[in-house]
DNA sequence: AGAAAATGTGAGCGATAGCTCGCATACTAG
DNA sequence: CTAGTATGCGAGCTATCGCTCACATTTTCT
């Protein structure tokens, strides 16, 4: 390791080749990372992995942090997106309709490629490698804005830390289905019992 | 890295004066982890950290996953402490006073040394690295159980996924109110709002 | 006291890390 | 076709890694 890793971005693709070599090297990025772990990863083994040289993959990615920033980012980008676009549809929806769909949501981010999102859970947390915190805190403000809205008919006063509660534990519950009790999700036993709870808490 | 990464044990200390010396290594590994992280924390840098040569180091841990092995091991058996000794207390005890003092114990336990226990966090789950999983989940064991007693006075039918949801939401709570919001805890309003939808739930 | 056992030391080995740079090849524009 | 630009290559540099081993020092035992 030489003096410091360094974060900005380098060159960016311009022709479709080169585009993608880029794609190649974050697939095999995932790839990697899933098999051997953050500490174990290498920018050479990337490179290998992704039948290109360690100079290609140096043109567009500065260091191993950038690496894994870029699938980050693509990775959360997909399950921004389910919000974002669920979040359109909540407007004026009653509450367990609200709240079963964000669970569902949740189970289906977390669906997606649950290896790589265990995998990326456990990427230290220093300069770029933030994302993961920072979907969780979108998910905690989704869920405040919309209990904002239909204040008057909910219980608990302090709405932050209701939303701050509600967000955690569908987050836990989601990761904790998926990864560790697959099953749980065939019938909707979990789900109800998830939405029983929220519901129970928030309804005067 | 050579071949293997070694995780048996070496030898133990008979003497005080190299008694005092594991001790002053395995505090050096905490303050090293918390300074680096796991992926920049090397055995020199804890040898030197504790003011040790790095042979001496090697006569009684045989690799760095071997180091952070004892300070997990020594930092989770604090915490299993506190919460074994109160499971004693919680038999017979009504419900509403056990859930609030799990969620006291709790909060203790993150309170320890939160630094600490973020680190160690993101410490890869690999060999003998899994001791912050074992302890959760000897948690959710413990709320199942307290469940299973007075099964009759509640709602909820499968007591293990109910044990699930409250262990991890408690889990959650103290996790994010210890490093995220420690002002929460100045007034007891965050764990009355814990206590009162854990009993909503629970209650017929 | 002196011998044996326990403990401590740190130079340095081989392996691997992240990363650069000079050069080859492929594409694009004129 | 040709000049220029974009892309791809990989040997190899330096720093650091995990770790060993021959030796020095301290403690224990008789």
């Amino acid at each position: 390791m030489p003096p410091r890793p360094r974060t900005t971005a380098r060159k960016r693709p311009s022709q479709k080749r080169s585009q993608e070599t880029v794609v190649a090297i974050v697939d095999a990025t995932a790839r990697v990372l899933k098999r051997d772990g953050y500490d174990h990863m290498s920018t050479n083994k990337v490179a290998l992995a992704a039948g290109v040289s360690i100079g290609s993959l140096y043109q567009y990615f500065p260091s191993k942090e950038a690496l894994v920033a870029a699938l980050m980012e693509r990775h959360f980008d997909e399950i921004r997106a389910l919000f974002e676009e669920e979040a359109q549809r909540l407007a004026g929806v009653p509450l367990e309709v609200a709240v079963r769909a964000i669970i569902k949501r949740t189970i289906e981010a977390h669906q997606i490629d649950p290896i790589l999102h265990q995998a990326l859970e456990q990427v230290p947390r220093i300069g770029l490698l933030q994302k993961f915190d920072d979907v969780q805190e979108r998910g905690r403000t989704l869920v405040h804005q919309y209990l904002l809205v239909s204040h008057e008919s909910l219980r608990p006063k302090d709405l932050e830390i209701a939303a701050d509660l509600i967000a955690s534990l569908i987050e836990m519950v989601s990761h904790g289905a998926v990864l560790r009790h697959p099953n749980r999700l065939k019938d909707g036993v979990l789900v109800d019992e998830t939405v029983d709870l929220i519901l129970r808490y928030l309804k005067k």
